[in-house]
DNA sequence: CGACTTGTTGATGTACATCAAGGTACGTGG
DNA sequence: CCACGTACCTTGATGTACATCAACAAGTCG
């Protein structure tokens, strides 16, 4: 496991030219507003798959903003069993919770090789003191992630294998489309059975079975990192759900 | 199910004595802050037992803080299974959410009789353009929440049944010491097997069997919405986690 | 007093975990 | 090209934790 990314002081991605702002996966700003997330922005970082970005029990001074590549959020128990929170995606926010108490409370680790936009932690007070709307994108953003984690909760709580597999997949490919991930109906996904049962609380093999019961359904394909939505209902139906199709997300 | 509840015209707590306050569930506020706060509280509200204070679906007009009372915050699936998501407490704070999507995404439901300041969503804004430190507080306090589920997750997917009895337990405990509401190591829990049941995603029959398992145990006693630790350490050791007393609550 | 809610317990069923083994794809160095 | 290693997926057999069902006991409340 690398442990250290190393920050790239190369050429920087603007922010009037971010590509997440290109493809309205946030929503739209003012000049002041961009210019203050303009300087705001302290650099960016590159980081390899496997990478570990933040980690329980650290302090970071850096928040990040994912320009793109996957993560994922997640704790660990004493003995090592691990638990997925939540997949991060182009345009998610992490480190905000260390705002609350110094020290994270979770680890976040790249499932993908990643280009992240860096801010520091200092100066976000500023933030709050001189762009409340900012400020109010940022409470957005926390309440957002909030409502996906109960989401997850009643998964993992409440719903059977199959409910919860479906579920998480098709949530998943939501997410990609908001982010222009997918093309027709396909999306690459960077990580393995294991994580998914990582994330849904349930072991590799019980999540194999489950997932060819799946496919068997042929709803979905999942082969080689590429996943693919044949019958969208049929998959909605078995997730037992339909998927609110949020707003597109504020701030940077 | 009672739906509406009422509001009070009567006499109501100013907010510089506010009860939470006294009690150092809050953090200090500056004269200016208070007398904000105190413009922004727009009444309050009791609701008895068993008021559902806000409905999956519906949008509710105002932001809650809990002043007295228990709440239990959950969502239902089509087929009736339900998931409570959290517990509500003194000094705890609803209604954030509903500012993301609109609409909730979950129920809020009295546990017990309760009583609430109540204030208008509308001014939020209000609040985010001219007192910047109360923002950075509301923003830690969906960090929290956000926190407080994460650890909820944990349980739910990764952790036994003894130990998730036991981690529910002693993490409520801990609440209600930092909000005042234990006594020699007793509280009033004002719910039953049921809930807490379906707060961990288990059957109310095995929440029952586990719980006679760790009452023989000595480590706590629940009998008639009583609940008691007797052994602590014990308690902690068979939750398998050592819970961070938090620093007290900013806000209101 | 019955009616109802909450807690308790045993019997039985099932969903999931664990164990063990092998299969496939893709890399490496020869 | 092959031999080899490794990462990931797949599958059957077995074990166990939990759910479901059923019945009853103990309050509590009209």
């Amino acid at each position: 496991m690398t442990t250290a990314a190393s920050p790239t002081p190369q050429r920087q991605v603007p922010c009037e030219k971010c590509p997440l702002r290109a493809e309205t996966a946030l929503r739209d700003f003012s000049p002041e507003e961009l210019e203050f997330v303009g300087s705001f922005k302290s650099g960016e970082l590159t980081a390899e798959a496997g990478t570990t970005l933040l980690m329980e029990g650290t302090t970071s001074a850096h928040l990040y903003t994912v320009l793109s590549g996957w993560a994922m959020r997640y704790k660990t128990l004493a003995d090592g069993r691990r638990q997925i929170l939540n997949f991060v995606l182009p345009a998610d926010f992490i480190g905000l919770q260390g705002t609350v108490l110094g020290e994270m409370q979770h680890s976040v680790e790249a499932l993908s090789d990643m280009l992240l936009c860096v801010f520091p932690r200092e100066r976000l007070w500023e933030l709050y003191r001189n762009h409340p709307s900012l400020a109010f994108d940022l409470t957005w953003i926390a309440s957002r992630e909030e409502q996906m984690l109960d989401e997850q909760l009643v998964s993992v709580g409440r719903r059977g294998a199959l409910e919860r597999v479906a579920f998480v997949l098709l949530q998943l490919f939501v997410r990609a489309e908001q982010v222009n991930l997918t093309v027709d109906n396909k999306v690459q996904f960077p990580f393995t059975q294991q994580h998914l049962a990582d994330a849904l609380g349930m072991s590799l093999v019980h999540t194999n079975k489950t997932l060819r019961r799946l496919t068997a359904s042929k709803a979905v394909r999942w082969k080689s990192r590429t996943f693919e939505i044949l019958d969208r209902e049929a998959l909605t139906t078995l997730a037992g759900y339909q998927i609110n199709d949020r707003q597109p997300r504020p701030f940077i």
